[in-house]
DNA sequence: CTTGTTGTGCAACTTAAGTGGCAGTTGATG
DNA sequence: CATCAACTGCCACTTAAGTTGCACAACAAG
């Protein structure tokens, strides 16, 4: 991407917001934006297939993203993740180099700045402050990914549709988001578990005061008696 | 560690060996070790305490440590990962200094390096080879966790439980490895299952021919049939 | 050799979670 | 504004997996 390109500022600004590009000086950022383009999607399109992230490397600027696996014997699907803007994908294969099979759709109209990832791996060494600023963000990747691990085994079904609510409920306004907009059967693919099962949990938590349910749309009441009720089943999580 | 103790060779080459540190030039790696003391653990004890590795890394030598998680209201434990020879720990505290709250136990008798971690971090900047050879290490751990946490969600008991045999065993010799001296409630918890579930999965293997099984210690009969039946029940894994 | 501990096999049972089905509602689309 | 697809709420039903309990075997330690 040219420096003269349209948006290029805003292209910029928007890195310059990911926690992975925030440290990396302005002039090496230039450097960097250089081999970007930018590309769009629509909503419920797939974007990033297993095929293409062997060789791209994508930044996303807008929108989100669900990343998810399938059993295509028993038609179950599992969410692994919901990216979102400052999200890298796949940051696995620029680690090791191979193919990873999962299945990406956008949950929203999307912009993305792609690269060559070859590139990226060059960046990895030549620009120190990018390295070093991907290394938490690893870190925080394989701990979601051991905990979403340990809490199917050890939580039942409704402990994890509450930490799922709890884990993207905004501390100052007390409102959902990235999963707000969900249906209860992406709900219930993010937990590991099917749309009748979480429904009626929702249910249950509705009567209960807890929740205020419309469609495609989940709102908390009173996030006190939520977390009280939480802690009552789940007494030793403190 | 002083080239001059006991045994420095012996760590020396043992280092040499790990996928981390084979890549890292004799003379650098010289200078790593200066900063290592190694540390001997018997069976059963909990080297790795959540508070240590928040100021230590750990260079596995020799031996297995358990890596697990309780939920100690239900009792339920989950076994996150075996680590052995060569693997380092904690690797997430290592790329974001924040506590890991697990439970390490020592499997067998056990060798470790030690440094301080705030000198691992350095190396990471110090040393390329070292960083470069870190991160396709971080992109198995992703892989690795990523997995589990999908194959709770998308197959039963017994799909999980072969496998971890499968996983766990010598392409060449067919022999079990890493896992061969387990107990049924060990391997349970590896799969996030119970000991009965899969003392009846193991029953139905050796009524089949499939395995042979003897007190602590499993044995594939007839891999290609074994795979057969795999198939047969999980026709979309090719 | 005896004793105690840990692991294994097996059976009866309970239950959380999943399946299937359907009616009613909502919102998007032409 | 009429139609259709997607989402939701609520049933009754099934089942894989987990629980409890116990007898016996293997091994380890004194």
């Amino acid at each position: 991407m040219k420096k003269e390109t349209t948006n290029y500022s805003y292209y910029f600004n928007s890195l310059k917001q990911s926690p992975i590009f925030s440290e990396v000086e302005d002039s090496v950022l230039h450097e960097i934006l250089k081999m970007f383009h930018s590309k769009k999607y629509l909503k419920d399109n797939y974007p990033l297939t297993s095929e293409s992230t062997l060789y791209n490397i994508y930044v996303i600027i807008s929108g989100r993203v669900e990343i998810s696996v399938m059993n295509f014997d028993t038609d179950r699907e599992y969410i692994i993740d919901i990216l979102g803007p400052g999200d890298i994908y796949d940051v696995i294969c620029l680690l090791d180099k191979k193919e990873h099979d999962i299945i990406a759709m956008a949950l929203d109209d999307m912009e993305l700045l792609v690269a060559p990832i070859e590139v990226a791996r060059e960046w990895l060494y030549a620009h120190p402050d990018f390295n070093k600023a991907l290394l938490p963000y690893l870190g925080k990747q394989l701990r979601y990914y051991e905990e979403s691990a340990s809490d199917l085994v050890l939580y039942d079904t409704w402990t994890r549709l509450v930490k799922l609510i709890l884990r993207n409920t905004d501390s100052d306004t007390g409102k959902l988001s990235l999963i707000n907009d969900l249906s209860h059967e992406q709900i219930a693919k993010m937990i590991g578990s099917v749309r009748n099962v979480v429904n009626r949990h929702i249910q249950d938590l509705k009567n209960s005061q807890l929740l205020s349910v419309k469609r495609k749309s989940l709102e908390i009441n009173n996030i006190q008696k939520l977390l009280e009720e939480f802690k009552k089943r789940n007494s030793f999580l403190t």
